[in-house]
DNA sequence: TAAAAATACTCCATAGGTATTTTAT
DNA sequence: ATAAAATACCTATGGAGTATTTTTA
């Protein structure tokens, strides 16, 4: 659509004619109103109708009857007055909603969440930003954790969560911010004999035998291995192939068939028979970080990673 | 509603903004187009976005992101394209519609119309108008002739027809345009005498028993007494008590009862066993005429007339 | 490095002011 | 007769032009 020919009308006019409506079609007081003189309003007025007049035909367009006093709008003055009314309303908004899109108070943020990771800091970040803005449309969508990258990449989620160093190459178009350290715990049965302990070493576990998360929940499971190596102990790892999901790892550890390494986010999960207890030997510990486009200028990404930092700082 | 912070809003940089995104967000391009040079153009731009910045608050309003190539819109830019296309869609249409309105070429015509007078000559005139200004709502209202002076007074009917002089004392406020001679009829049972002639004098009905219509067909019965006498003859008159319309009296003509003398447009009313004869003598014609409020500055009812009066002089 | 946007300045077109005349009640 | 709008003329702000610098891919 072309608006060329709107270039050279002049709002201020408009403006004025609807002001003088708002006063009974008084121009005197209008001006007063306005906080100009009566000739220049006069001549405003006028300057208008001659636009109206030339605009495509050759046609007089009069918005006001000259001969009534007080001032008659005329039938083209009154469909004008309709027509002018919604394009200032909506010129109205445009402002509002451009200023209010430049503070990131409206639009909409795509968050990619996954109930692996972030678990115990992602929903009152959530809630904060809700408050904060509450007319951002906030998309939260479920995406296994190595979808999330390209997704990002592809414009469909704006902001992620990682585990750091994450999946895939570095990419130096996306920006990272570790969240919260990631350290690991140990699920044991409600009455194994370490259950007793609040904070267990790695080498404890040395007799016991050790039941594998599924890959999505702890993808570096040889890491673990090497670790307990390092410790100097050989983990009696226990078949993982039919150990599909965490439940059913807890269950297994409930029943006693071994004991499980985990990332300690999943113990938000509670399970009746089973305790988790922090492993305090530093060397298992890894970052979760956020993740977003260097180059996203959105300022709502901008105001949910301010929340997001607030909300570490207060929770240390 | 109150427009006056928009006072200050130059349009033409609105325009602007929407030419640059018609031409992928290239200045330099879209200054070309504009015919005008780049600098001017970028400093509009500027300008429309300092103006957002300091409208309400002391927000940052970019519509541009500069540190692309090409440029992209921000979120900022992409609402405030939205609303201002709508608002720009307004005000070409507030233009458009205030030309036509100023042409009389969209609005309402309220035709105060009477089955009694003008059926030659309206049904013409209404159809010439409509195809000549089909946007215009002709709004046609069946009053009874003793109503149309009072609603025309109120603005309810814009247009009447009316007997010339009308009913009621001469308003300074109306005018008046004749449109047709109204002349005097005899209804005639068809195997009457006079039947064989063409035209008939007065004189000649001093024998037959006269029907005299209804008032609000033929308001001045008296007067067709008094020409009789002048007329050399006192008219038979039979009583009218129970005719209550036209149709019942050509029945009662029909059955020779009597004849009856009738304003001409009665003619259009064809009924078996009954003929029409003019009445030469000169002295019954009346004038039928259209009337409109003097100060009314419709340049809808102006176009109405003007086809009324080419219709008349076509027809003479 | 090359294309495009931003900056610095100059000029004139026009919004607004003052004084007066015309018009409508 | 009077209040209000139109007309005539004057002044100054800001939009558009030219020349140049800065930025981004």
């Amino acid at each position: 659509m072309d608006f060329q020919h709107l270039s050279h009308f002049e709002l201020r006019q408009v403006c004025y004619f609807m002001a003088i409506i708002n006063t009974g079609n008084n121009f005197s007081e209008t001006a007063n109103r306005l906080g100009i003189k009566q000739p220049p309003l006069s001549q405003s007025i006028q300057a208008l109708e001659k636009t109206l007049s030339t605009y495509q035909s050759l046609c007089e367009v009069k918005l006001f009857d000259r001969r009534k006093r007080p001032m008659e709008l005329t039938q083209a003055g009154k469909v004008f007055l309709e027509e002018a009314e919604q394009a200032l309303t909506h010129l109205d908004r445009a402002i509002t909603q451009a200023r209010r899109a430049s503070q990131g108070q409206i639009g909409r943020l795509l968050v990619g969440i996954n109930n692996s990771i972030a678990n115990s800091i992602l929903p009152d970040v959530l809630k904060q930003f809700q408050y904060r803005f509450p007319n951002v449309e906030l998309m939260l969508h479920e995406v296994a954790i190595q979808q999330e990258i390209p997704m990002l990449k592809a414009k469909q989620l704006d902001i992620i969560f990682q585990r750091s160093p994450y999946l895939g190459e570095d990419d130096p178009n996306l920006s990272l911010l570790p969240i919260l350290e990631e350290y690991f715990v140990v699920a044991l049965p409600k009455n194994h004999p370490l259950a007793k302990q609040t904070r267990i070493s790695l080498k404890a576990l040395a007799k016991d035998s050790i039941i594998l998360p599924p890959l999505d929940v702890l993808p570096f499971y040889e890491k673990v291995i090497v670790l307990c190596k390092e410790a100097g102990f050989e983990p009696q790892i226990l078949p993982t192939a039919v150990v599909t999901g965490v439940v059913t790892l807890l269950s297994l550890v409930a029943a006693g068939v071994g004991i499980a390494i985990l990332p300690n986010h999943v113990q938000t999960l509670h399970r009746e028979g089973v305790v988790y207890r922090p492993i305090h030997d530093a060397k298992l510990t890894r970052q979760v970080a956020v993740i977003w486009r260097q180059n996203d200028s959105s300022i709502i990404v901008r105001n949910f990673l301010d929340i997001l930092q607030n909300s570490l700082v207060d929770s240390w």
